[in-house]
DNA sequence: ACAGCTTTCGAAAACGTTTTCGTGTTAACA
DNA sequence: TGTTAACACGAAAACGTTTTCGAAAGCTGT
């Protein structure tokens, strides 16, 4: 087992000093044609490679990112990771992943933890606890000492820095609108505590639909889901009380778990019952009707999130450029399948 | 912007040497108690953490791990990645992801650019270009460096490592079995092209069990997929001409679109086939009907992946401990759901 | 008063790079 | 022959740590 070869090993076998070996290889002018080939020939031969951990102290910085998410488990989020993986390959940084597990404590574990030389930059969505306890302190912390941060999709306006998000509202409104245009009125929204800033502004655009077209928002239509685990009673109780024409759900679970849920009570899917979901991933893709949903193109999302970050880690080299945060919107897109009516 | 704050600057700051900050900082009985508690204070005032990527340099290791998988939209790696993570962090190990993109090339890269360094070890599973080249000259080259690898799930004979697998061959022979036990003679099999290991063995499993109950083989009840983007058509003529009674997929994309294409032939699922699918992921879990399916406890497998690992590791700062691998294998369960006659 | 010990601290090396700034040799030129 | 310029190379600093070793200062005991 030899052990990786250093640009010291190598001067010391050729007789040359450490500098000569390392213009030598980044092919210095200042070295003789001769001793750059004998070099060369020698680094090749034993497949010297530079060390990383020596080029990022040197050069301050490690050309690795962070994507700190709550779960893997998500489609969506999965997606989002391809995207900033694509772009970030392509500009030669590594990525790597970090999980809150939804934890407020593991989030400002990990961020801390990297924050301190292992990486250049952060793209992070928040997690539920933190959206909960809004206690950023951790992330302006990280920010103030210059390392930059992009948000996506849970987000707060309490952070200043870069975001990318959907316009979680216009969507959840056409999606409701889209009920609503098939001649529904009895129209159930299955949605999350508002805690989760997506579920709140989803719960609003569902709200908007309604008051645009003068049906009155009843609240018996609406159940916020807690306790992720075991929800499917609720549902089941949700369209048989109000014999349900639609339902708009807030994400894949809760719009394959109404599915199963109608079927359970003889309901047929979309004969009897309309239901549009949140997130197209495999989930709506693979269920049985397939289902209607909110696309809202997690890849692309990735990807402009790690092109802002790029961008501004490579801006940062520039001593006098000015600080300024954007904040991106990407367009969704209802994804039509078997779970609604043609129209 | 203040920039993070280095031993230097709280030296220069307090007027005394590096030395004696750093001791100070590790609690050193080498330094007085005033000086100790002096340098602490001011430390702490303001937010000194040391710097990772030197301690990295110096300490020649760098308390991050890799996970490099061909595809995190698996359900299967993602839950891999989950339990790899939760003995990671346990350990105080960071654990950076890789996708490979199922590319041999882009394995190469990844490992190429992190084994100078960057990390401590590499956690894999072989994408289906390497398996299909039979080149694993970038794996053994890294652990000729000393740095250990732990294969998952695709692994090789070829590479001489530690390995954490299930017994394909026992799980596809036990799934098959179910089914015969049932009463069906007429199983087919929906498997990927043979260059991938497990496809592959799963296979085999299949034979096997007819093998033993005396079912002849028929190669029209077989279809192995190659390309994995369009193949329900394949699924739907497989079904159709051969009118069967059950159903093995060798995954769950399979096996919920063999559901699909059933239900399009105007078959019911369990009443007219059965299917059993490989993987329990969220597919199989919110599938109409759910889906009976060979649960590989990807979080178990990473669990067990990172323990060898870190162990591995660890035991490496003994100077004479020996090398040896072993291969762990994960039992697997059937998982019954709905896509199954109850017995 | 002096040897020897303890306490407290700093200098320097080391990890593996890159880069700046010499410096010595040689060749060319007046 | 003496001056200068070009060429080829090396020493050393720097990135931020930890750690070994040495040294100064103070104290004890005789």
């Amino acid at each position: 087992m030899r052990r990786k070869i250093t640009l010291k090993h190598i001067a010391k076998e050729l007789d040359i000093s450490i500098s000569t070996v390392s213009k030598s290889l980044r092919n210095s002018h200042e070295i003789s044609q001769e001793t750059r080939e004998k070099v060369q020939a020698f680094a090749k031969l034993y497949n010297y490679k530079p060390n990383n951990i020596a080029l990022s102290l040197k050069n301050k910085k490690t050309k690795t990112i962070c994507i700190l998410i709550p779960e893997i488990i998500h489609h969506f989020f999965t997606s989002v990771i391809s995207g900033v993986e694509r772009i970030a390959n392509e500009k030669g940084y590594n990525v790597i992943i970090c999980l809150s597990d939804e934890s407020f404590d593991k989030e400002v574990i990990n961020m801390e933890m990297l924050a301190n030389g292992s990486i250049d930059g952060f793209i992070m969505s928040l997690s539920k606890e933190t959206q909960q306890r809004k206690d950023f302190h951790h992330i302006t912390e990280v920010i103030n000492q210059g390392m930059p941060v992009v948000m996506f999709d849970r987000v707060t306006n309490d952070v200043l820095c870069d975001k990318v998000i959907i316009d979680d509202k216009l969507a959840a409104f056409n999606a409701t609108q889209f009920l609503i245009n098939q001649g529904f009125k009895k129209i159930g929204l299955i949605s999350t505590i508002d805690y989760v800033s997506v579920g709140k502004l989803r719960t609003e655009g569902y709200c908007n639909a309604l008051k645009n077209s003068d049906i009155p928002y009843n609240e018996n239509l609406v159940i916020k889901i807690e306790d992720t685990t075991n929800f499917e009673s609720q549902i089941i109780e949700l369209i048989e009380k109000n014999d349900l024409e639609a339902i708009f759900a807030v994400n894949e679970i809760f719009a394959v778990t109404a599915i199963k849920a109608a079927i359970k009570l003889g309901k047929k899917v979309p004969e009897d019952i309309s239901i549009i979901g949140f997130t197209d991933g495999i989930i709506s893709k693979y269920s049985s009707p397939s289902i209607t949903t909110v696309g809202q193109n997690g890849i692309h999302m990735g990807e402009k999130a790690a092109k802002m970050l790029i961008e501004k880690l490579e801006l940062e080299e520039d001593e006098n450029y000015e600080e300024q945060y954007r904040t991106e919107i990407i367009i969704t897109e209802l994804v039509e399948r078997e779970s609604t009516k043609n129209n």
